[in-house]
DNA sequence: CTGATATTTGCCAATTTAGCCAAAAAGACA
DNA sequence: TGTCTTTTTGGCTAAATTGGCAAATATCAG
């Protein structure tokens, strides 16, 4: 029973971890507003093909994409819906922090 | 101005990462229910102390928890308040994936 | 079947991270 | 002062992650 939480709080993790680079956080941004294909998420991040496949391969792992074949392509889609409020906090989290340490060294 | 969103991108990735860790994961679940000192999250991890250290710290540099002196110890604060929703909604993908993962070997 | 396009995978080098031990810091306190 | 106690840091090794290139796969259009 005390593994199957660990394994539990692992899985977890793997969720952030995933969302843990900026080409990942950048492609899962740009998933909020509907599906895309790896060639779009390709030209929005500009890393080579391969790369994005892989990066695409973690996040749907964890869980927090999932992919479908259509036609010449395959679109991801963003799964994990609640990411979208947690993202905008993180974000203005990024911009408090910036503005205090802005402040603080002309400070005191 | 690109350089500065890509820099944003960049930290907010950082609070990801940072999370993306079974162990500052457990911890920083222990801190939504108030401050700890570093010897409890230590009891709690239950991994070396100069580990739990590096962990808290990786936690204090993506602005997640700040750290107060006190007497003798120093105590770590939950600063990132909007996690715990976030949190308890990974938690339950977690649940969901493993039960999708449980069901579909044995459905079709 | 052949060729063109979209995506994934195998392999490899470079960088980063995790975790431990020992040593250093910083207080508290006698 | 010296000596506990709590926490951080230095240094090291093992393991994981990243990203590129080339090759494999899959699928569509002739």
């Amino acid at each position: 029973m005390l593994t199957r939480q660990k394994r539990a709080l692992g899985e977890q993790a793997k969720i952030f971890k995933a969302l843990g680079h900026p080409s990942r956080l950048l492609m899962v941004e740009a998933l909020r507003d509907g599906e895309k294909c790896v060639c779009e998420l390709r030209e929005l991040v500009g890393d080579d093909m391969s790369t994005v496949s892989r990066h695409l391969a973690v996040l749907r792992e964890a869980g927090i994409v999932s992919s479908e074949k259509r036609g010449t392509n395959i679109y991801y889609t963003l799964k994990l819906s609640c990411l979208g409020i947690f993202l905008e906090c993180t974000a203005r989290a990024v911009t408090r922090k910036a503005r205090e340490q802005f402040e603080e060294p002309g400070a005191r």
